[in-house]
DNA sequence: TTGCTCCTCACGTCACGTGAGGTGGC
DNA sequence: TTGCTCCTCACGTCACGTGAGGTGGC
C-alpha cells in the first residue's frame, strides 16, 4: 500500500493542503510522528477519515461538532453513543435545512420582484431616503418606516 | 422630529448596538460630529438607511458590495449607475440562490436517508474506517474510496 | 446621588487563505 | 545540481461578539 503525500491526499479529497494541516491541528486527523522525514504521509484509511469529515461538514456540522463525534468514537465500543449524537445532529441540521428552504423561496420571489421593479421604474434618484415616506411603493418596501415600528421603539 | 439614541435605532432595526457602530466604522452609516455630547443621535433618515443596509444584506450582498452601492449614489444624479450595479448584484444573487436551492433539495434528501440508515442499521462500530472497503453500503456512501478516484490522484 | 446608557479600545470567533523564509526528496 | 514540494510561523479575512475600564445624562 502506497503512502500519499499531503498534496495527493488533498487533491483526491478536493480540499487544499492548508485544510488538511488545519484539521490535523484541530485533532480531526491523526498527526503521526514524522521521524526520518518531516513530511506527512497518509494511508488510505486517513483518506477515508478526511472524506468523512468533509461529508459531515457538508451536512452542516461545525468542525467542533465533528470533533465531538470523533472524540466519542474513542471510547464507544458498541457505537451507540456515536449513533445517538449523530442522529441528534442530523435531525437538527435537517430542521434547519427545511426552514432555510422555505426562507429561500420567499427570498427568491423577493429578489425577482426587485429585479422587475428596477427594470421598470423610471426614476429612483432619492431611493432610499426620507423621500421614502411619500413613496408610492411604501407598502411594498421593507425598509420604509411605518408608524407601527415607531411606536415599538 | 425626535432624535434616536443608538440603542433605540438598533432595536427598531433589529440589530445590535455593536452592528450600528460597525456600519458607521465602515462608512455605511453617517458619523455626525458629536459636539456637546459624545453620544450618537439618529434621525429617521438614518433609520431608513440602516434598514436598507439590512435589506441588502438579506439579499446576500456583502458589506463591501453595499458600500460600493452607497459610494455610487454620491455622484450619480440620474441614479442610472446605481440601478445598473444593483441589477447586476441582484441577478448574481438570484442565480446563486437558485443553484443553492437545488443543492438544498439533494442535501435534504441525503440527510433523510442517513437518518433512516442510522435508525435501522444494527451496528456500525467501525464506520467509517478501512472496513468501508468491504462495506455493504459502499456504493451509497460518499466517503468510501473508489478506484476511479485512486486513478485520478 | 444612583444606575442605566453610552463611549473607546482591543482581543476573540470560524475556517481557513496567503505570504515569508527556509528545508527536503527525486 | 536544479526545481518542485514540503515545512512552520503568523498575520489577514468577514461581520460582528464580548469584555475592560471609563464617562455622560435623566
Amino acid at each position: 500500500m502506497e503512502l500519499l503525500r499531503i498534496s495527493e491526499l488533498a487533491k483526491i479529497a478536493g480540499v487544499t493542503v492548508r485544510t488538511v494541516r488545519y484539521y490535523e491541528e484541530l485533532g480531526l486527523l491523526p498527526s503521526y510522528e514524522r521521524k526520518q522525514s518531516k513530511h506527512r504521509r497518509y494511508t488510505e484509511k486517513d483518506l477515508i477519515y478526511l472524506k468523512r469529515i468533509i461529508q459531515l461538514k457538508g451536512y452542516g456540522l461545525t468542525l467542533q461538532e465533528i470533533g465531538e463525534i470523533i472524540e466519542l468514537s474513542k471510547d464507544d465500543p458498541s457505537g451507540e453513543k456515536r449513533r445517538t449524537l449523530l442522529l441528534r445532529r442530523y435531525r437538527e441540521k435537517l430542521e434547519n435545512a427545511l426552514q432555510k428552504k422555505e426562507e429561500m423561496d420567499k427570498y427568491i420571489a423577493e429578489l425577482k420582484w426587485h429585479i422587475d421593479q428596477l427594470e421598470k421604474v423610471a426614476n429612483f434618484q432619492s431611493c432610499p431616503g426620507s423621500e421614502c415616506l411619500q413613496c408610492l411603493y411604501k407598502e411594498k418596501c421593507r425598509f420604509a418606516i411605518t408608524n407601527h415600528e415607531r411606536r415599538q421603539a
